[in-house]
Parts: C-alpha cells; sequence; structure tokens
DNA sequence: GGCGACATGATTGTCAACAATCTTGTTGAA
DNA sequence: TTCAACAAGATTGTTGACAATCATGTCGCC
C-alpha cells in the first residue's frame, strides 16, 4: 500500500507532532530542513514535503526563502479557533445517534480503560496518544465524514495550543472523569448533558494556554 | 513577495480551479503531469507541487504511482459536504454584526452591481468570480477567521458539485435576486431573514448535482 | 563611535537525469 | 477461446548538484 518513503515521512511528520504537543518545539521555533534530514537520515527533499503537510495541517508555517516555523497563535486566534471548535464539536455531539450503539461504548470503555492506566503509570505518551483516540472515535461517530474531517483538523492545529495543559496533573484528572461522564450520557441517552459537555471539555487546555500568555502582548507578530 | 516561480503556479492552480468549476475537466479525469509541464512551460517539478496544493484543498486525489485525478463527490458525500456548510454558513451568518458596518454594505453593493452587469454580458467567467468575491466578503464579516477559512475551504471543494449549475441561466436569476435579498435583509438587520437565506442558498446547485447522478450508483468508487 | 556598502556563510529553491512503478499489448500454451 | 506470463511504453517518484536568496559580520568612511 504505502511504500517506504512514505513510511519515514509520516515518522517524521509524527515526530515533530510530538515535539510540539510536549513543548519540545516552541512556537515560532526554527526547522532547519538540513538538521532534520541528517536526524533522520532521510533527504532534504522529504523533509521539505513533511513541512509541506505540516503546512497545510497549520502546524508549521513557512516563508519564502526563510523555511519553516512552529505554528503560534496569539490569544485572540487561540480564542477564535476554539469558538469554531465548540461549534462544531457541539454539532457532531447532536449528531451521534442516541443512545448510542453496543460498538460504540464498548471501544470507548477500552480506551478509557488504558487511558486510566496509563495516567495512573505515569506514561503521558500514551495518554496523548489514548486521549487523541478517545476523540477521533467519540467524533467519527457523528455520521458525517467532513464534520468528523474538519474537528480532527482543528484538534491538530491546537496541539501546540494544549501543550500547556499536557503536563499539569489536575487537568489530567479532570479529562479522566469528564470522558468517563462522556461515556456515561452516551449510554444512559442524556443528550442534552452530553453536547453540553462535549462543549465545555475543550476549553481547560485554552485556559491554561491563557494563564501562560498573560502579561505579554505578542511580540513580533508580522515578522 | 512572490517570486515569479509562485506567480506561475498560481497561475496553474487557478487554470485548473476554472477547468473545474467550469466542468472542461470532469471528476476522475486523469491530470498528467508531463502534460500540464509543457502545456504552461513549467517544470514537471513546479506541477507536482501544485498538485499538492490542490490535493491538499481537496480538489484532487492522489494515489501513489497513480498520479492526480479531479475529486469525485458520491452522492452521499456530497450530501454531508453540504450539510457542513450550511452548519458553517448559518453560524457565520448569526456573528455579522448587525445592522451591518456602511463599508460592508458598501463592497456588496458593488460587487452586486457588477455581477448584475456581468450576468447581463453573459460573461460567465467573471459571473464567477464575482460570485466569489460575493461569499467570500459576507462570510469574511464573521469576525471569525477560522470560520471564514472553513467556509472558504468547502466552497472551493464543492467547486466540482457547483459546476452543474454555472451554467443555468435560471439558477443565475435565482443567485442574482438571493444575494440581493441577502444585501436588504443586511442593511435592514433581519437578521432571521439573513441567515436562513444563507443556509437555504447553497442547495439549489446541489440539487442540480443530484439530477445529473441522478439514476448511476457511483462506479468504481474504491478503485 | 556611527553608519552604510560589501563580502561571506548559511539556508532554501530549482532543475534535469535517473530509478521505480504501473498500464497496456502481445505471445504462446492449455 | 482463455488465460497467464512476459515485454514495451507511459507515467510517476527520487536524488544530487547547482542556483538564488537571506542573515550576519567586517571594513572603510564620515
Amino acid at each position: 500500500m504505502k511504500n517506504q518513503t512514505d513510511v519515514q515521512l509520516n515518522l517524521l511528520i509524527d515526530s515533530i507532532k510530538q515535539d510540539i504537543i510536549f513543548g519540545r518545539l516552541r512556537p515560532r521555533e526554527r526547522l532547519l530542513e538540513d538538521q532534520l534530514s541528517e536526524r533522520f537520515n532521510m533527504s532534504r527533499h522529504q523533509v521539505r514535503m513533511a513541512f509541506s503537510v505540516l503546512d497545510q495541517m497549520g502546524l508549521v508555517t513557512r516563508r519564502p526563502n526563510k523555511g519553516a516555523i512552529v505554528r503560534d497563535f496569539s490569544v485572540e486566534e487561540a480564542e477564535e479557533v476554539y469558538e469554531l471548535r465548540a461549534l462544531l464539536q457541539g454539532e457532531a455531539a447532536r449528531r451521534i445517534p442516541m443512545p448510542a450503539p453496543a460498538d460504540l461504548l464498548n471501544r470507548l470503555d477500552q480506551i478509557q480503560e488504558a487511558f486510566c492506566a496509563a495516567a495512573d503509570a505515569g506514561d503521558l505518551q500514551r495518554v496523548c496518544k489514548l486521549n487523541n483516540e478517545f476523540h477521533g472515535v467519540i467524533f467519527g461517530a457523528c455520521n458525517n465524514r467532513y464534520l468528523a474531517e474538519t474537528i480532527d483538523r482543528f484538534w491538530i492545529q491546537t496541539l501546540g495550543i494544549r501543550c500547556y495543559a499536557i503536563g499539569d496533573p489536575a487537568l489530567l484528572v479532570h479529562s479522566r472523569n469528564e470522558h468517563a461522564a462522556m461515556i456515561r450520557y452516551l449510554r444512559e441517552g442524556d443528550r442534552e448533558s452530553f453536547v453540553q459537555l462535549c462543549i465545555d471539555h475543550i476549553w481547560r487546555p485554552f485556559e491554561a494556554y491563557k494563564r501562560a500568555h498573560g502579561g505579554w502582548t505578542t511580540l513580533q507578530q508580522s515578522a
């Protein structure tokens, strides 16, 4: 299906995504083609291709002859993205069949169990992966592939915003409880509560982001 | 700002977009790199770059070693896209300040005037361009750049669907009247009617598409 | 010392040749 | 006739070298 260079390419893309969500790569940080091509043993062309994909994903920004930098959101921009995410996730929540199909509930239970285990074990990387999976499965069930796709798109774009929340144990507990509540509402068929929770759920990481950016106005925004 | 090859690249992209909206390029039709590179006097590399952009735009589909084809929507897929568009445009309509700023109304009046002139002159290309502009300006006024961007994204993706409507004089008259009504509602501050019209406005081209695809189930969809 | 012109190194952008892959047509045997 | 194996042509994918551009440091002049 996929040839080998595609695999390598995805490897690089995932690696950069990881670096962004865990804050190892900071907003506006430069990404050098030579550096990465050497580190990952791939041609500069492939790195460039990866940049192009990441650019379209909205994770990095490219300017002619100046290369790629990690995308930066001003607080205002971040707020607008979150408003849109709230709209989309609310609509998706309204479109999920209810009471939810047993198949969906089973998968969510499984993911939630693994999520709790990873959280207890302090395995942040696995927590993050399972969190992605949980959201993907929930909103993938909305019966509109483009709605699901768009939710996923902005889920990825906000990796760099959510990185301020990833390490906070209090937020992790919140996530876990809210995920459990989502499953409960789905099982009980409590649509109103479910929709509201899907909307409210996204804002806590944004609050963390705002706190981190509080005070300083965005410097060299137009540079 | 932009270097020359970027200009050429955009030229090719716009040309392909035009070919899709006017139905000169049909869904699932192949796009050959050599052919285009010769026709536009550019390197195959640049054509390939353009394909990549068009792929991300959702206008063409690429499969490894099989090249690029014009994207095809099944009727079901098209319906889902239109549902999402309805959601997004409705929300944008709700967010436009009302009564609308004079500046916005002036720009819309201008575009509408030019639109009518082009329609009377039978200049379809200009009609299309002004139609794009009208929608861009309206939804750009929603005060959320990502909402506007996403509306635009699906506006472009549905070029290939709307192509079935572009030549129909009756639909052209409808468009013109509905645009006039939108401006009127904006001016009068009639939000309810405005929102409803923004949602309803999109469906007529989809009906034309459904009629064109009526009967035959989508062949070789998974090939 | 301050400032602009120039030189240098670092980085990205472009291209054309070569390799890999797919598609199509042909042949020959069952 | 039908089918599989093979061959030839068409098309896409990859690479390395070279060109263009940008950022930084240096020098001489005022």
